[in-house]
This record gives structure tokens, sequence and C-alpha cells, in this order.
RNA sequence: GCGGAUGUGGUGAAAUUGGUAGACACGCUAGACUUAGGAUCUAGUGCCGUGAGGUGUGCGGGUUCGAGUCCCUCCAUCCGCACCA
């Protein structure tokens, strides 16, 4: 009997399907385990091999753990809103869901060949109303709530509201709001709000929801009509697409994520993620903390509120530079300054992105002619416009001190603004080339400050501010809120609907609120989006609904949620539902996310602890991140100007221009020459030049799998060749996961003749067979090594190092022509994470008739077989081994020595010295120190 | 420029606590078998050297009886961020 892959795993998966066996349920009685993939956007290009690297290793876990006693959640589903569907409705007409179901069913078919235990009844999709409608009512709840910054936590608007209307609001003793984007409003009474209409109450709580429409700097791009995430655009322009996009002031809808920065900051420490994703969140995040300044201005009218870390300069101060998008400007700019003031921030304002990146060095700006007063030295102090200063950071306003800051010294070294330092530096150092930017020093010219040591006098000069009322203490942030609205048909609407220009959120019954039917995904005449062409899509009261949809990342911040109890109608997940499963334990997907989906998601669920939803803060508990697998390419090389290919080999003796050449047609860098004239017209009359092997020789290089490169490998057809399980395993043994590496192919066979070894060892004489009698010492040896090493590598996700130790244990029972089942029924339970099939199999003909393997619990590992008696002691001359003596392991240090001292081999190596000193380390090796 | 990661045979890699470097697999070489297959089996395969032996984990240094592993300096590659006051 051969092994049959193809019939073998149509077989079972089949049988899994007909007895739903990886359909879950609570079971309080057995411990839970989350394993989570990142969903996929259903893309229509499907899977590549690349994909499911990281499903594979998931997979696996979630069957080990399945097998160890938990109770395994391990669920899939679908981020199916998002642009290329709506491109295509764009060109064709075709409605975004008909191809996004299309694509759907071809992702289904492919992962359902790969042999996966999730537990389809539990599938979700974004773009379903039936899940998106609590999509919705989160952002119901955002809007319904603001950030007590006393209690830290989301609190419900109607409680501020009611303060508002018993004790009005102070704005000097506000410190609710955290971002750059939002404006604190005016000081009212309580008289005072209860007076306000509508749109002026509003207007003012639009400032303290957590989810507000406010106007605010957006990363444009026109090409696609929408506004994107800052992770979204790539060095100016957009990651989809490569369109330009600008900066653009719009009325948005917000999240006020910048409310959550210090936790989202503080909740990482608990986190089991790679170092590298934790610190690209700090970075994002980044807390600074400092002070903000007043700077009284000259002319009487207020002052410049500036952000600083180092208030310990505050004496070095020559001036103070302004965005050009400061909101002074315009009032700061004395008439002989107009023009030029002027021209330069409209200069500004027109530089993309992209080019105010690409030349950091240039210094620009201008003199406004205003002057504000030092709040301390009383000193007249110069007001400049410049672009290194960006208004979404801080206040949009720095003091600058030349001496002490590099981007200031430039500037003042530029304008011939003057360099006064406030810092003595503790080693050489010249202020006329350099700033001196370390917090290292004794503090001079500074008046009180003077001798003290930098930290010292931050202390100080804060406590002083503070009390003469010049300034105070300010944490900031880098965090932006995050733009949550785009002007596109295909994602959730946002159940918002307006009455006299003043926002309302639908009726909770209401929900969902679907998506309206257009006749074109196109934005209308007049530049609104495409749910302006909805026809009588309104409200239950004739208002209009908001135009513009959700972003990308609604749907997949609380996914993992839904899962817990997908077909809940009245929550969006039970209690005894999220009580059980809980969050996330281990996360598997790609490091890209790092500060969109991750954040995004933390934050969410931080809110949904905080209105009491989830009894957890952080979603995802520990996260590995599968490697990226690259493609390999291969070259032909045509000799210019002819259809005549030379061979890799020789290429360099030729003018050549390479050609990428369908990886189908290579085999072992060899090329199929007549498949490839077949492959296209134009080279069905090439003609070859070949190398000494007769051969025809490709060039390799590693890239990015495309379909232009001729280099994409699908996993159907491999799986087609050699069956899933071979392919599950030969993914695991490419290396580590969370490591790129390149695609080869040629590495397969070694892993498909691997699972004919082990069929083999069941069908020795061709037939099914084993044998009963008890298993000889060495046999249990290898299997219970084995068994130790696989679960040692399970836990710590090492998964190509358990292939080598299967082949290993195959390769040692193979040599000893072991079939006794006592070895191989445990091993094929051990194996069966990695292929699931073919043990299903072979536990059936073992006679396990009605049940599955699935249902067995995991081989415990017994050290009595493990014991040796003997050692091979290597024996090392200053650390370099010579020979081994095989020794009892019961040998005491001095017997172990004199043994050595007795060898035949020993006085070869001592060249007749006398050694200095030998080391014995009982069981592991022997050193002579000579 | 800042942050993170990675450098080991022809290739993918292993070496978990400092203790035999290169397990396992591909490829290659030689051979066997044959129902001529994308099959199976045997032997060999880091590099230099006929050999004894020498040498070897990106470079250079250090700690140690002993370093791929620990410390310092540098180099290369990849990823992320980028005027953040």
């Amino acid at each position: 009997m051969e092994y049959n892959p193809r019939e073998i795993e149509a077989k079972w998966q089949s049988f899994w399907k007909r007895t739903e066996m990886f359909k879950v349920t609570i079971d309080p009685e057995k411990p839970k385990f989350y394993v989570l993939d990142m969903f996929p956007y259903p893309s229509g290009a499907g899977l590549h091999v690349g994909h499911p690297l990281g499903y594979i290793a998931s997979d696996i876990y979630a069957r080990y753990k399945k097998l160890l006693g938990y109770n395994v959640l391990h669920p899939m589903g679908y981020d199916s809103f998002g642009l290329p569907a709506e491109q295509y409705a764009v060109q064709t007409g075709q409605h975004p869901a008909i191809t996004t179901q299309e694509n759907i069913e071809r992702y289904r078919e492919q992962l359902d060949k790969l042999g996966f235990n999730y537990d389809w009844s539990r599938e979700i999709r974004t773009s379903s109303p039936k899940y998106y409608r609590w999509t919705q009512w989160i952002f119901m709840q955002l809007f319904n709530s603001w950030y007590n910054p006393i209690t830290n936590r989301a609190e419900p608007i109607d409680e501020l509201i009611l303060h508002f209307s018993q004790e009005g609001f102070d704005r000097s003793t506000n410190s609710v709001l955290h971002g750059g984007v939002e404006t604190i409003p005016a000081s009212f009474t309580s008289a005072e709000w209860l007076s306000f209409d509508k749109k002026r109450q509003s207007e003012i709580l639009m400032n303290f929801r957590l989810a507000y429409l406010g106007e605010s700097y957006v990363n444009w791009c026109s090409a696609l009509g929408t506004v994107l995430a800052n992770d979204e655009v790539v060095n100016g322009t957009s990651e989809r697409g490569g369109h330009p996009v600008e900066r653009k002031l719009l009325k948005q809808w917000n999240l006020r994520i910048t409310a959550y920065g210090q936790r989202l900051l503080e909740g990482l420490d608990s986190l089991d993620w790679s170092e590298s994703i934790k610190e690209t969140q700090r970075y994002w995040i980044g807390r600074s903390e400092g002070a903000s300044i007043y700077f009284p201005l000259e002319n009487g009218q207020g002052s410049i509120e500036v952000f600083t870390t180092r208030p310990d300069t505050l004496f070095g101060v020559s001036f103070v530079t302004l965005a050009p998008e400061h909101e002074l400007v315009a009032q700061l700019t004395t008439p002989e300054n107009k023009a030029t003031v002027e021209a330069y921030v409209q200069l500004s304002k027109n530089r993309s992105e992209r080019e105010r990146l690409a030349d950091v060095n240039t210094v620009s700006g201008v003199f406004t002619g205003s002057y504000a007063w030092h709040p301390f030295s009383q000193e007249k102090i110069p007001i400049w416009i410049g672009d290194y200063v960006l208004v979404s950071y801080g206040t949009g306003a720095v003091m600058a001190v030349p001496a002490h800051d590099e981007r200031d010294f430039k500037f003042a070294t530029f304008f011939s603004l003057p360099i006064k330092p406030v810092i003595q530096p503790n080693k050489e150092h010249d202020f006329n080339h350099n700033a001196w930017e370390l917090k290292e020093g004794k503090v001079i010219n500074s008046l009180f400050l003077d001798g003290l040591e930098v930290q010292e006098a931050i202390g100080k000069i804060l406590n002083e501010m503070e009390d003469k009322a010049y300034g105070v203490k300010k944490l900031n942030f880098r965090l932006r809120d995050a733009v949550f609205g785009r002007q596109r048909y295909w994602g959730e609407p946002i159940p918002v609907f307006f009455e006299d220009g003043v926002p309302y959120l639908i009726r909770e019954d209401q929900l969902p609120l679907e998506l309206p039917v257009v006749e074109s995904y196109l934005p209308t005449e007049d530049g609104a989006p495409p749910l302006g062409r909805a026809k009588n899509w309104v409200y239950e009261n004739g208002s209009d609904y908001e135009q513009s949809t959700m972003p990308g990342w609604a749907g997949s911040s609380w996914y993992f949620l839904r899962y817990l109890d997908p077909n809940n109608l009245t929550n969006l997940a039970s209690k005894e539902a999220v009580d059980y499963w809980g969050n996330v334990d281990l996360y598997m997907g790609g490091a890209e996310h790092a500060t969109g989906h991750l954040l995004y998601a933390r934050f969410w669920c931080k809110f949904l602890f905080d209105i009491g939803i989830v009894p957890f803060e952080e979603p995802f508990k520990k996260m590995i991140n599968q490697g990226m697998i690259l493609g390999r390419s291969n070259f032909v090389y045509r000799i210019l100007g002819s259809s005549t290919f030379v061979s890799g080999e020789l290429k360099d003796a030729h003018n050549t221009n390479p050609i990428h050449v369908d990886i189908s047609l290579v085999n072992n860098d060899r090329l199929n020459l007549e498949g490839f004239k077949a492959w296209r017209p134009e080279f069905r009359d090439a003609e070859f030049i070949l190398g000494d092997s007769g051969e025809y020789l490709c060039g390799v290089e590693i890239e990015k799998m495309s379909k232009s490169k001729h280099n994409v490998q699908t996993p159907d057809e491999l799986i087609e060749r050699y069956g899933a399980d071979t392919l599950r395993m030969y993914e695991m043994f490419l290396g580590p996961v969370e490591q790129s590496k390149p695609w080869d192919i040629k590495g397969i066979t070694g892993v498909y003749g691997f699972l004919k070894k082990y069929w083999k060892l069941f069908h020795q004489g061709g037939n099914f067979e084993v044998t009963e009698i008890a298993p000889k010492r060495e046999h249990l040896k290898t299997l219970h090594k084995t068994i130790k090493k696989i679960r040692e590598d399970l836990d710590r996700f090492s998964f190509n190092t358990g292939v080598s130790s299967f082949m290993i244990c195959v390769n040692e029972l193979s040599e000893s022509q072991c079939n006794h089942r006592e070895i191989l029924e445990p091993l094929t339970v051990l194996l069966s994470p990695y292929a699931p099939h073919i043990t299903e199999e072979i536990w059936d003909q073992l006679g396990h008739v009605s049940g599955s393997l699935y249902n067995t619990p995991f081989p415990e590992y017994n050290a009595e077989y493990l014991i040796e008696s003997s050692f091979d002691y290597p024996i090392s001359f200053n650390g370099r081994m010579r020979f081994k003596i095989t020794l009892p392991l019961d040998l005491g240090a001095k017997d172990v020595e004199a043994a050595v001292l007795a060898h035949g081999e020993y006085v070869k190596w001592t060249e007749g010295k006398n050694p200095k000193k030998i080391i014995v380390v009982p069981g592991k090796i022997v050193n002579v120190v000579l």
C-alpha cells in the first residue's frame, strides 16, 4: 500500500467536516486556550505559500494544546472591507460585496485544503451587517463617552453634561485633553451652559467625546479620494497605489486615542511581544515630560505657549519659532513683513510632506516683525516662523535655544541670531560648530539656576514657573488622535445623522445602519462621498445620514471578541463567553501592523474594559510575528538583439539582458527548454547556448513574491503533488517562524520522503502490519527522546527543530525495522499536530475505528528510558577535541582523569609535556591544559 | 541620524544553561537496483592538504581551562521611524 496523500487528505477533511470535529463550546471543566491568527483581507490573487506560514504554526500549536487537554478556541474570518474590492467596483460597476464573496470562497477552498482545525461555525466577516452592527455600536459608546483624567478612565458623557449644567467649566483647571488637534473650550458657568443652544453645546462636547467631529490636518489623497492614516502613508505617497498625499484641513470624525496614551504605554510592559514591536509602539506614542511656558506678547494681546522638555535652558532662549500654520501667525505679522510671511506660509503649505522630509538640512524661515517678553528675564524675544516646527506636535511653537538644540542652532546660524550657552559642557565643546545637547553640565548665565546640575535645574525652574503662573508642567505625546472616517463606499456607515448641522447618534434599535445601494462608487459631482448618491437614504425623522464611512481598521480593532460569541444578537458577546474565553493567549501575525491594528485594538480593548464589556485591558497576551516568505526568482539571459539565450555560468562572456522566467519551467535551476519555448510566442524560436553540463542553468535572485516576477508559488499546486501534510511540515522545516526566508521548492522532497518513510514503518511488507510484541529498550529510548524534544520545541515555538527530531526518530526506527505498536502509536499522536491527515489515517488503520486521534491525550515522556549508563567523553587539549573515551557515567572525576592519563592517545597530544591542569566536567567533557 | 533584528558549509539551517561546531534536509560525487521513477538503497561531502595534520561560526580585540554563545570596537544586510522641541 502506497502513501497516497491526495486520497487520505480528502477523506479526513470530509470526516472532520461531517463530524464537526473542530467545533468548540464553553466547557468550565477544562482550561481554555485562545489561539488567533490575524484574519486576512480576501484579495483576488488568493493565497501564495507565504500566507499560510503563520496559520500552519498556530494550527500546530492549537492542536498541541488541544491534545494536552485544553479547550482550544481557534477561529478564522475575513477582514472584508477594503480598497481593492472598491477600486474594482469603481472600474467595473460590480458591487464590492460580490467580489468579496467570490474571493472569500476561493480563500476558504485554499484554507480547507491545508487541514486547519478552525472552528468555522464561528467565522466572521467585517463587512457583514450582522458583524458591523457591533462595530457601529462601539462607535456609539465612544461618542457617548469622555475621558475623565481624575478617575483615569472613560465615563458617560451624560455625567459630564450634568456637571456642566451644575458647575460649568473652568478652563484653567482643565487637564482633560491630551491630543494636539482639539482646542480647549473657553470657560463657562453653569448658567451659561444652560443658555447655549444645541449647536454650541454640541461643539463644546466635541472637545471631550472619545469619538468626535473635529477639524484637523489629515493626509488627503486626491487620487483615492480619501483620507489616509499615518501608517498608510509611505514617504509622502499612499501605501496602496503610491499616489501623492497632501496635508489638508478637514472636518473629520476622530477617535481620541491620545487620552489612552499613558495606559497604552504602560500596558506594553506586561505583554509577551517582540521587543521590536513594543519599541515601535513606545516611540509612536512618544511620551515626553516637559512644560508649557507662556511668552507674553509685546503687543499685550495674550501670549505664545511653547512646549519644551528642557526648561533648564529657558535663559538661553534667543527667539521663538512658530509653525507656519500656527493660529497667531496672521496677528503677529507686522505690515512691513506681511508679504514675506504670507509668501513663506503659502510655500510651506504647498510643499508636500515628502519634500519637507527630503531636505532635513535646509534651513528656512521668516521673521514676523513681532516680539514677546521672556517671562523671567523680561528680555525682548523676536518671533520667527519656521517649517521645522510642526503644528501638530506640542503647541506648534518652540522656544529656540540654539546653544543646546541642534535644529535651533542651524536656524540661528543661518539667520545670524544670538547663540547663548547656559549649560557649561563637562567635556571639550565648541559652540561655534554645534549645540551641546547632552543633559550634562552645570547651569550658567541663568540667575537663580546658576551652579545647578541639569536635573536639579529642571526641578527648580518648574516649581518657580508654576508658582509665578508662567507655565505648567505638561505631559506630551507624539501620538495623534486617529482619523475615523474616509470618503469611501466600502466601509461601515457611521451611525450618525445631522439636524441643523448638529450630529446625533441614531437609536440603538436602528442598528445596523446598512450600506445603501448606489449606482456608482465614485464621489458625487460636488465632491461628496459615494454615499451621497444613495436615494432616499435618510433617518426616520428625514434627516441626512453621515456620508463618510469607517476606516479599514475599525472592524479589525475588536474582531477577536466577536469570535467568542459570533451569533449573539443582543450583545457584542455574552458575559459568559467573555469571562470564559477571555483574551487571546497566542496571536500569530505579521509585524507590519505594529502601529496600526495592534495599537488600535489595544485602545478599543481598554475602552471596552472601562465601560465594563470585557474584564481585561489587553487583547493579545503573547504574539509571534511570522517572517515573510520571499520569492526565489529565476532568470534567463538573452543576448542583446537576438533570440539566443545563454546559460547562466556563461553570461558574462556575452552582452545579455536578464529576463524573469516562470519558476514552474525551472527545476533545480535547470531550464525546461521545450517548456520555455512554449511559454510565450516571442520565445518560440529561442536558441540556447548550454553550459558544460549540457543543461541551461538559470540565474537566481531573492525578491518579494509577485506575479510580475513570475516567482509565485501557490499552495494548491504543491498540495496536489505532495499533499498538505508535506507542505505544512516543509514550511515549518524552512527555519524559525519569525525569520524571513526565501522560498525554495527543492527541499520539499526531503520532507515528502520523511512522510513516506513514516508510512513505511507500518507497511514494511507491503500491507499494514504492526507487532504487539514489547519493543526493545533502544526503541523506547528513541521514542521517549523524541517525545521530550517535541514537547520542548513546541513549548518554545521552535517548529523547525521539531521536524528534524521527527526525521531523526523515523530514521532510527527504520534502521532497526521497528514496527511495535507500543512505539508507533504514541509517535503517531506526537506527529499529528504537524501532519494531521496521515496520522489520522494511520490511527484508523491501527484499529481505532470509531474515534479520531484529535481526542487522544498527547504522549508523556518517561525519563527512565533516557537514562544512560555510559558516556563518550570528548577529551580536549587546550579546548580542542582530540579523541573520545567511553566511560561509565557514575565514574568520579578522579577516575575519569586516571582513564584519560592511561589512554594510548594521551601521550601523542601532550608531546611529553606535563599538563598544568586537567578539568573534568562529569558527564560533559574533559579538558587537558598544557 | 535614531530604534530593532540578523550575520555559521554550495543552499535552508541546528547547537535550549559557556562544554564534541555544522544535527536534520536539499544539492553535489561515486555506486547498487530496476517495473526507467519527480522511485528506492549504500558510501562520501566545511575549507586547505595525498597524508599526518592544520584551519574554521562577518572583522579585530578581551574574559575563560574552554566562546557560535559573555564583554568591547568596527563592518555588512534587512525592517521600522524620521526636523517630536
